[in-house]
DNA sequence: AAGATAAGTGAGCGATTGCTCATTTTAAAA
DNA sequence: TTTTAAAATGAGCAATCGCTCACTTATCTT
């Protein structure tokens, strides 16, 4: 027997989720992911089943990796402002320190692939959501709402900041800088919006 | 002279978009687009520098259609609230009435194309946004910050939620529908927590 | 040392990619 | 009617695509 290399298998993954995030999808092929990973073609194809399956699973793990990121020193039992902040501490150091996995993740999530990455990542954030929101509604800190609203109030607004962050977007004349203070302020209000 | 051929580049353009949305970016070609438009891939080139130039351009028609509906029966003039509910429920519609085009636009601003369309769009953004916003911080209606913080928390929650019914995702066990009751709550949230 | 088994490879398959060019078609201008 | 010039075409180029296979290499068990 011979064991398998796991320097190869950790430099396919590295290279797709860089060749991605730097040239996009639609420019990613396996030929040459293989020779930016300095493996053949077919050593790939020993990891993986096919391009879709190298795509979504490399997207599940980089999801999960995510959630859990975000969920460090959270605590169901929290309040739901504290627990919120911290989720929102988090998940901008990770997107700040892992860049390319935050830009690779965001565009498998607006690709065809969407479908068979999201089954796994929602279902892990329902359960790590579930008692924390259903927590914050019998105390009667924020109304009863459906998920999807809630995550869309209470996410989407931090997600877009991080996008026009590390994409150097920008609306006004100036590059927009991310910062802690400004951070807080789009915190503060987007829970001032979500708290009765 | 021969004069060109409305019908084709219209065949064109539409084909592109569906394509696009329901095949993703990753899987649009040029061959592809010339036999599902009825035309020779040589007359795209007519039309479009190249298959770069011919996604850039049509996103940015499309972006521009979008924010003209956006801003249907909308006056900078308007208070806050109203202003916003006014582009909430155009934009909701437009969406909903053109999701195919919502769909295209949504895919290529989150791939490498994203730098060339979004110049014109957000250009067009500033330009009907800026005293809009300008006003409502002058009444005192709400505090001043960068623009992007306002588009984050303003509209993301809003294109989150057109994601969520148009993309059939869902975070809950059933499948989550629109509706304007639901886009109503929402709305209010965002507005509790972006006025003074 | 020999045998077994899985990891890993390089060449290259057929299909498809973005794109071009020699040619034909069209309709206005002369 | 003839000329003219741009629109439109279909065949097909070089390059690349996703992927496979016959084969070599490494490391275990016997």
């Amino acid at each position: 027997m011979r064991y398998r290399d796991e320097n190869k298998i950790q430099a396919i993954r590295e290279c797709a989720i860089e060749m991605v995030a730097k040239d996009g999808l639609e420019n990613f092929g396996i030929n040459r992911l293989a020779k930016a990973a300095g493996v053949s073609p077919a050593t790939i194809y020993i990891y993986y089943k096919d391009k879709e399956d190298l795509l979504t699973s490399i997207s599940i793990e980089e999801g999960i990796k995510m959630t859990q990121a975000t969920l460090k020193d959270f605590d169901p039992k929290m309040s739901f402002k504290e627990g919120l902040w911290v989720q929102w501490k988090n998940r901008a150091a990770f997107a700040l320190d892992n860049h390319l996995s935050a830009n690779f993740f965001e565009q498998l999530r607006n690709s065809t692939y969407k479908d068979k990455m999201m089954e796994t990542i929602t279902h892990e954030f329902r359960r790590a959501m579930g008692d924390y929101v259903h927590n914050a509604v019998t105390r009667g800190e924020i109304d009863e709402m459906p998920l999807e609203v809630y995550w869309s109030v209470a996410f989407a607004p931090l997600y877009s900041l991080i996008k026009f962050h590390n994409e150097g977007q920008s609306l006004g004349g100036r590059k927009f800088k991310f910062s802690e203070k400004i951070m807080k302020e789009t915190f503060d209000c987007v829970v001032k919006g979500l708290m009765k």
